[in-house]
Order: structure tokens, then C-alpha cells, then sequence
DNA sequence: AATGAATGAGTTTTCATTCAT
DNA sequence: CATGAATGAAAACTCATTCAT
């Protein structure tokens, strides 16, 4: 059920990054690791070099400054791994027959939650980063919008037409969705690094959303 | 109604923070804001200086580090700012008569969002910090723990045994509640700055939060 | 028999030092234990003035900069500690009869030895300093030259004349003696802090001049 | 006859030293120079730079800070210069045929005279940080004990038993022939400048020494 | 491509000194 | 005179970035 369990280099085979060498990966791998763990601004260059196993001028042969490489770590997240993980979901959506909102809530969740967790680092990062650059945030609001909102919309109304939502706004509802899944994993995941079993916060989660959410 | 609008200042007349002078003052203002704006490690001592309109040896010769600075800022926050707002939230909730849940949502969203928004630029400073610094969490945590949970506790069950609260375990009670209203400020206030009509979230937030929450 | 035990106030009763209040008097005194304990260079203002018992800005009200208070401390040593004590010392060692070799280099061992151990504080300071301000030496040992040598190599040459004396330069035979002394004081004094027992070192010493030394 | 006039880096050509870059030796020459002539404390690592002809960075790149710069050329002097001179000169003087005491002692005193005279920096150095570090003098202190005393005894008491030498503790008898040699090294070549005349200062120094420790 | 020594601008920090109270 | 907050120049140190090898 998971499609989204696709690694960086699964992505996008035929562009920058799995032209990469073995060390260049590394080095983006180091990156990862490091700014996640400690954050952008408290990894030097030295200490990525040293992670990755090769020579601080390696760092800068392919990705020409500290802060080309946090953009090759959030750039394809935001316009690849996540529009892509975005239509896959939608289409996924979409195809798969889920007759009732519950269903629909169950898939979503259990979905999101596992994108999530195998994208912590990526996560964390652009969480953090967002702190101090809030165009980071609209970026990504308005890459969502143009590829979700308008068809989860569709979505949604379609279950409210059924008598199964509520009607309020979808938006509305989305922002619901959203707080309380990010109400699970942002302190068992993003914040401390604890394995979270996800199966269980679902049900939870979804009887929750459920009470709240049906018609 | 919100009894927690208190200024750094009014906190602890008699302690340190009153102490400081004029310029220290403006100097863990200037903290303040430029930490909460680009982030800690994106501020340098000179800028702080600069927008406090004092020399460099000043914003050093209270603080003896930049990370004093820090912690001057994150730890009344933690260590009082929090309990005391936590204690006046909790005596107010018990010698304020809220015979029904519905009151008592309202009271505590209202409260809480209004809380967080007159301490915006702490919080920010503080959700960057625990990013990095998980412990900072685990600190927080237990604080409140120790502070709010066993008495909220009781009040969840004082309106579970009413029949008007799901007899779910309090703390998961809790995290929905306070999920909820964290969807509503982070976006909203913490990560834009844009300001927030309170009385129209906390409607939308209890309405939902009273679906999903009552028995 | 030790005449030189005078404290810097006994010195010049009509000069500066002694119109130095209390608090003065104990900035003189922080800084001259912080200069000999760890050097002038690694003594900050501050810790005199936390030593004094002052404010930091009274280390200035007397002494205008760091620098004078080290002059304040080496120039009596050099201009009136030093010379006044060779003066004292030759006067006494004239008025004294000492009518052998022997007799007068005991005399000057053990008195010297217990002008330097009363004097530790300065005389580290003053080596200290040496080492960067080669200057001193050579004020020292002009100073020394008028006072001293004049007169020491008329002594000498009384012993010579006796046949007690070998008949070297007065100046030579002078290294020696100095040299032997400072042998027994560098260890035990200047460099630890251990006390010495100055008629048994005396006694030593002296065995050793007058083998090298006896016509 | 003088085996020691051996320079920093004929030392240990495999270790730490050659190791070095051009830059890096010139900025270990520099410090050198600059902290014999200056002061440890006197010296700025931007003047270090500018001697060296190099970045201030520079200077940091390979001593990570400036107290790293004084070990750098304390420890080998202490641990490796001091100690193989020493063994250099214990073995030399037991392989030399020295059938007199007479002759023991010219040998020492003018090999001595002149590794100090080629190590100048190195010892006014060590001599101003022993002022304020008086643990570098127990360092040395346990050193040479092990490394010399027991053998010099030794040899002392050959010289003692052919009737050649006063009976004195060895500890005694070294101590003098130490001071003497001082007593002309010190003056003439640790706080000045001046070249000196060794064989001149060598006869002198002997001849007293022979007065006074002859049997 | 990879290396790592070198760079230098920037940052934190120290501290002698000043000065209003 | 005494105080101690404030100053600012200078110091040590960091680190992203460059470049010769």
C-alpha cells in the first residue's frame, strides 16, 4: 500500500543525482545526517567532510556552496518527493475504491504517517528551516494547493454529498486531518527519534477524526 | 479573562530581570526579537548590539556568552514564565465555576491561544532550540507534567463522570486539544506574522474539538 | 641584624604610598600578590579589584593605567627598596667589623638571602618582567653599579690586600657570589613557594665561596 | 666536540615537525621568535601571521589554538630536545676519556654553555612560562632526574674516590657547577642579546669550579 | 575529480579604560 | 573619592570557500 517508500535516488534516475559519485552521495548523505541531527547552521563543512570520509574540497566540487547542498537536500523534497508522493497519493486515491470516509481516513493517515517517518531527516530540516524562512512555507502551500486541494476538495465533497462529512470547508477539515496526524508525530518522531507504531496511532487517530469529522 | 499577558518584566520584579539596566534590557530585547526573526545562530553579537543600540562589550558584560543570552531568554520562559502561567491557568480553571465541558473548552482555547500569541517570539525561539536540543523538550515536559497533568487530569474525569466527556485517557484528551490549537497557531502565528482573530479560531477549534470530544 | 625588612610604606613615609587610603593601599597589594602569582599580563583589573575588595574603578582612581600600577609596585623596588637597601647594607657592612673574608661573606650571604625571601613578591615580578623589558636589568645594574660596586670593590680589595681574597675583578669575584646565592634562592624561592631555612643554605654557601674564593 | 647544536628539525625528521608545511614552519619559527623576544602573552596571533608571512587562518590550521603553538614548541624541547641532548651528553662523557676531574669539567661546562647558546629561544621562552607555570619546572625537574642525576652521581663519585673531588652529596656539587654556569649564560645570553665568548667564560667558570670542588 | 593547505572575512570574547551617578 | 555600567579596540578563533597539486 505504501508507494511512497522511494529512497532519493529512486526518484529521478535520469537527473543531477544519481549522476552522482559514490563520494558526492556520501556527502549528501553526511549532509543529511548532520543537519538533521544538529541543524544547518551547527554543521560545518569540516564535519560533513569528515562523516562522508572524503576531503573538504570534495564537499565543494559538485554542489559549489554549504547552502547549494541544503537546497539539493530540500529541493527535490519539496519539488519532487513531495509532488511526486503528492500525485501518487492523489492518483492512488483515486483509483482505489474507498467507498465510505472512514476508509478514506484510514488510507490517509496510515499513508502520511509512514511518508513521514521514512522522510524524518528531510523533515526536520525543512521544519527547521521554515522557522527562519517562512517562504520555504509558501512554497510548499502552494505547491500542495495546485496539486491537492483541488482534487482532495473534489474528494471530500464527494463523501459529504454522501452524507458521510461534514460540510464544512474542506480546507477546514484538512487543517483538522493534518494537526492531529503532525499531533502524533511531532513529538514521537520529528522531536525525539523513538520508532512509532504506526497501525495503532491510526486507529487511534481515525476514531478521533471520525467522531469529529462525520456528518 | 487572561491573566497571562505578563511581560518578562512583570514577572519577577525582585529578581535578576529587573535588575538589568536600561541597556541590558534593550539588549535582551534585541535578543529576543532578532533570535525569534533568523534564528539564534544566524544572530551575531554585533547585530544584537546594533539594534540595542549599545557597544558589543555591553551585550557581553551581563551575559557573559552568547548562549547566556540564550538561556537568559529560554530559561525564565521554561522556569517561570511557563509554570506561572501553568499555575495561574490551572487556579484560575478551578475557582472559575465551568459547570459544562463546552465552557471549559472554550475557556482553555481562548486562554491558551492567547497566551502563545503574547509570547510568540519565545515560543519561536523555543521550538528553533528544541529542533536541536531535545532535551529542551524532555525539560518542558516534565515541567508540565508535573504541574498541569494530575490536576487537568481530574478535571477531564470531573466531566467524564458528568457524562459530558468521552472516557478516553486523559492525556490522549489532551494531546487532541492541544493538537488542535497548534494547528491553528503555527501557521498562522508562529511560522507568518500575521495576526490572529482569537474569537473566531476558538469557535471554529471548540466546535470541532466538542464533536469529536463529547460523550 | 636584618635591616632590610622594611615594608613599601616604611620607605618614603612623605611620598605617594603612604597618602594612599585603605582601599588603595589594597589594590597595591591584590596586585602585587596576582603579578607575582600568575604575571602581569594574565592579572586583569578585574581581579585585582574582586581580590581588593574594590570597585573596578578604583583600580583607576589612583593609578591611571594597568601599567603604572606595575610601576607603582617596581619603581620604589628599583629606586628606593633596592638602593636604599644596598645603602643600608654596605653602611652597615662598613660600620660592622668584620675583620675576615669569612666573616664578611657570611654576613652578606645569609643578609641577602633574607632581603630576597622578604621581598619574594617583587623580585619574581621584577624576573618576570626582565624577561621582556631587558631594559630593567640595565637600569638595575647601573643603579647597582653607583651604589654597590664602588664601594663593594674597595671592600674587596681590603680583603685582598689581607691576603683572604684571591685577587680576581672585584666584579668577577661578585658574579660568583651572586651567582651561588641566586643558586639557592631560584628553586626554593622564586619558583616554589617552599620556605627555606636560611642559616643552613647560609652555612653551605658559604663553605663553598671560601674554598673557591680564599686567597 | 659539541654534538648538540642540533636544530628543531634534525630532531625528529619522521615526526610531528617536518610533517609541517613550509607556512606551517614558518609560523612555528615566527611564534618562536616572537615569544622569546615579546612573550608568550605580549605576542598577537595576527603578529605571528605577519611574520610568517601567512593568513591568520594559517596560523590556526594546524595548531588549533595559540597555547597549542607554545606546546609545540615547549613539549618537544622539554620531551624530546632536552632529554637527547641530555642522553647525548651523558653517553658522550662516558665514552670520552676523561682521566680528570679538571678535564670532566671543561668538557661540561663548554658543551653545556653551548646548547644553551643554540637553543636561546627555546629556553628564554621555557624560562618566562616556569615563572608563571611552575609545573613546567617539576617536568623538567623529574626529567633530568631520571634521565641524569643517577649516572652524574655516579661519574662525580668516580672523580670523588680518585681523590679528585670534595666529598660533598653529588646533588650539592651539581647544583654549584649549575649556578656558575648560569651565572654567566643568564646575564650575558637570556636577557640580552650579546654573542658570547665561550672558551673565554668556560676558563673562568673552571678554574672557580676547580677551587672550590677540588678535594 | 579529489585533496587538503591556505585564506580572510566574520564572529565571539576579553579587558583596560572612561564616566555619569 | 568610589562605583560599576558602558565602551570599543584588539584579541583569539571559526569556517565556508578557493586553488595548486
Amino acid at each position: 500500500m505504501d508507494n511512497l517508500e522511494t529512497t532519493i535516488n529512486q526518484i529521478s534516475p535520469e537527473k543531477a543525482i544519481t549522476q552522482l559519485s559514490k563520494k558526492q552521495q556520501a556527502v549528501l548523505k553526511a549532509s543529511l545526517s548532520l543537519f538533521a541531527k544538529v541543524g544547518y547552521d551547527r554543521t560545518s563543512t569540516y564535519e560533513i567532510a569528515k562523516l562522508a570520509g572524503v576531503s573538504e574540497g570534495t564537499v565543494f566540487s559538485q554542489f559549489k556552496t554549504k547552502n547549494q547542498l541544503l537546497h539539493a537536500i530540500l529541493e527535490p523534497f519539496i519539488g519532487e518527493i513531495l509532488p511526486m508522493a503528492a500525485s501518487d497519493f492523489i492518483n492512488q486515491l483515486q483509483t482505489t475504491s474507498l467507498p465510505h470516509f472512514e476508509d478514506f481516513l484510514n488510507y490517509i493517515v496510515h499513508d502520511r504517517m509512514s511518508f513521514v517517518m521514512s522522510h524524518r531527516s528531510e523533515f526536520k530540516i525543512f521544519v527547521q528551516e521554515m522557522g527562519r524562512n517562512p517562504q520555504l512555507l509558501i512554497m510548499l502551500t502552494e505547491r500542495l494547493n495546485t496539486l491537492i486541494n483541488r482534487r482532495l476538495s473534489e474528494m471530500l465533497r464527494f463523501y459529504q454529498d454522501k452524507g458521510e462529512l461534514i460540510t464544512w470547508d474542506p480546507m477546514r477539515i484538512s487543517r483538522y486531518i493534518v494537526s492531529v496526524i503532525l499531533g502524533y508525530l511531532l513529538p514521537n518522531t520529528l522531536m525525539s527519534d523513538e520508532p512509532l507504531v504506526i497501525e495503532q496511532q491510526t486507529r487511534e487517530c481515525v476514531e478521533f477524526l471520525m467522531r469529529g469529522l462525520s456528518a
